[in-house]
DNA sequence: CTGAAAGCGCTTACAG
DNA sequence: CTGAAAGCGCTTACAG
């Protein structure tokens, strides 16, 4: 090596000579441990704001010996909600990322038509050795018993997806539903003239976490009934999994006056994609809905969807990874809320959506 | 340290161990370098594979004693183009990450109405040790030169924001801007009626690079006349920097039967949102322009503008420095081509945009 | 073709 | 209250 002349960054070394200690003192007073004299302490603090120090975090990760184990807990992908699989394609890429620094993390899932299993797997994790848990919280009661569970074991939790009263320790990383809705609505707004006929499907019947789509519904009747146009706004209940009843109730309800626009409140958008894709026959109104499943942009590209609402749950999942490491590795604070971004996405720019 | 059965990572010196030879020929094989035998060679290259070994990055960025130095050529900043702060924020994101891993990160800034401030830096770029250069091109024939010049010297080099004809060496990470045109026109059609007025709006008379928004132009033509609903598409260029002559053209256009949609194919839609609040008395048409700069945020939220189309500007700088650091670091391959997400920004997502 | 040793910037017992 | 030394997982001259 005869770069001889090259700057070294400006270290632990560094501040250590020139306020005549040892590395080990410097170290103390980065740390805020105690057992260093208030006056070295002053003095090392003084070089450190003087010399602008910042300390290097792979040099930081590399020598400490953490031991850190993250649980996550989220619902298994179906086939009618993919969606989970997007989440979980954002915390393997979190869970990478955080090999590195000695952090092992272990994803749990649960079957969201069966609480047995969420109550099976949420054991398991509060009888491993875990620091903190990631949960997707789908059934609120027992999500509540598990957490009050975590914090007795001083485990960390913290929330993504959606959001329930009683707190995690960390805060909750999602969307926020209500101006999810509202968007629904702000978008349904561009479409439409005055007293035209909107429909909302819930197509959600036989889900646990049905209940949370209402919050969607008010923002979207709250932001449509606030503009005074005399919408006709009508809702229809749907059972989630079954495309024939999603057939007779569209058939039913385009018999009597079709409406100008149909909100459909969650991912299963596709259903009714492929209902008017199957009914050339009948117009099509204009289609809002929700998640950026191959199925839900097949049908965008098709034309027969017009708007995709997408809340990057690949992202969500990645973040509460990451604040969990800054939260250990790096002792920042916690988030409390942290809103995802509501993307737009039509047929004209989903091929750029996520890379 | 009694922790003793916890796991560490499997890491050279297991490799080492297992194939007993030293850690530094086990080096010599993850880094490709060549003076192993080809018997030791690949008995190590069966190990790695078989305990699939996963180098610990940070371990690396810290022992490699790199020098790398890049820089950053942009436009700088000015009270009409807030834009390139937007793109800076992320170019610091990017260099503050890069810092630990002993990269210094110079950037730039030259003034996109006077070319020889371009000439200038580019020449400190030449003279200074740089290995490879972010490039934001506004003037193509001086860009072209420049990045001749870099060639010859095995300087490396990388465009963001705008794409120009003669090539970099690792590609560019940007809008597609035909795409960003045709979004535009697909947003357009949900607005208007078959046979609408529809108003182009070029405020940039007198920009440099006021050629490359013909890409739009183009695209969004495409999309309308594709549909075939007889629209009206008229045309305005407009000095990008003097209100009264936006006032003057609109207060004119207006006369002359007012548009349904005003396109404004860049950031400046704020001063068209100034004009409409500015007249009150006048009708306002939808309102669809660009980039999420505060002056455009705040006409949004007062109901003006209507959908900003955004192309993360920030997200590019970043992007473009994480590649450098990929390419000479870890040894991946440039990109050549990374089209940026096209963002929808509306009055009710404009809050959770970007954080 | 191969290995022993030093070093990257930090943390952690341990000894005083 | 303080310091010397070992170690995190790699890379890099240098010696053979």
């Amino acid at each position: 090596m005869v770069d001889g002349k090259e700057k070294k960054n400006f270290g632990i070394k560094d501040i250590a000579r020139l306020a005549n200690v040892s590395i080990a003192t410097v170290d103390r007073v980065l740390n805020n441990r105690k057992d260093v004299s208030d006056a070295t302490r002053q003095k090392i603090k003084d070089i450190i704001k003087e010399y602008n120090y910042q300390p290097n975090l792979y040099a930081r990760s590399l020598s400490v010996k953490n031991n850190l184990n993250f649980a996550v807990l989220i619902p298994k992908t179906s086939l009618e909600t993919g969606y989970w699989q997007l989440c979980l394609d954002g915390i393997e890429k979190g869970i990478k990322e955080l090999e590195p620094f000695g952090i092992q993390t272990t994803v749990f899932l649960y079957d969201q038509e069966d609480v047995r299993t969420f109550v099976k797997v949420s054991e398991q994790i509060l009888h491993g050795n875990f620091n903190a848990v990631v949960i997707a919280p789908i059934f609120i009661k027992e999500t509540e018993d598990f957490v009050r569970q975590c914090h007795k074991r001083k485990l960390q939790t913290i929330y993504i997806n959606s959001d329930i009263p009683s707190k995690s320790t960390l805060g909750y990383i999602g969307p926020d539903l209500n101006s999810t809705g509202r968007l629904a609505g702000n978008l349904t707004s561009y479409l439409v003239n005055p007293g035209a006929k909107i429909l909302i499907l819930n197509v959600a019947k036989g889900l646990e976490n049905y209940k949370y789509l209402d919050t969607k519904i008010e923002g979207y009747k709250e932001y449509l009934h606030h503009l005074d146009r005399q919408f006709e706004i009508d809702i229809a209940d749907i059972p989630y999994n079954v495309y024939e009843e999603v057939e007779r109730e569209l058939l039913r309800k385009m018999k009597t006056g079709s409406p100008d626009v149909l909100f459909v409140t969650n991912s299963r958008v596709s259903v009714v994609g492929q209902f008017f894709y199957e009914h050339p026959e009948i117009t099509k109104p204009y289609l809002i809905g929700f998640d950026f499943l191959e199925a839900n942009v097949n049908y965008l590209t098709k034309g027969v969807v017009d708007f995709l609402i997408c809340q990057r749950p690949d992202k969500q999942g990645y973040l509460a990874l990451n604040y969990l490491y800054r939260f250990f590795l790096l002792k920042e604070d916690g988030v409390n809320f942290k809103p995802m971004p509501i993307d737009i996405i039509t047929i004209e720019n989903y091929m750029f959506y996520e890379n």
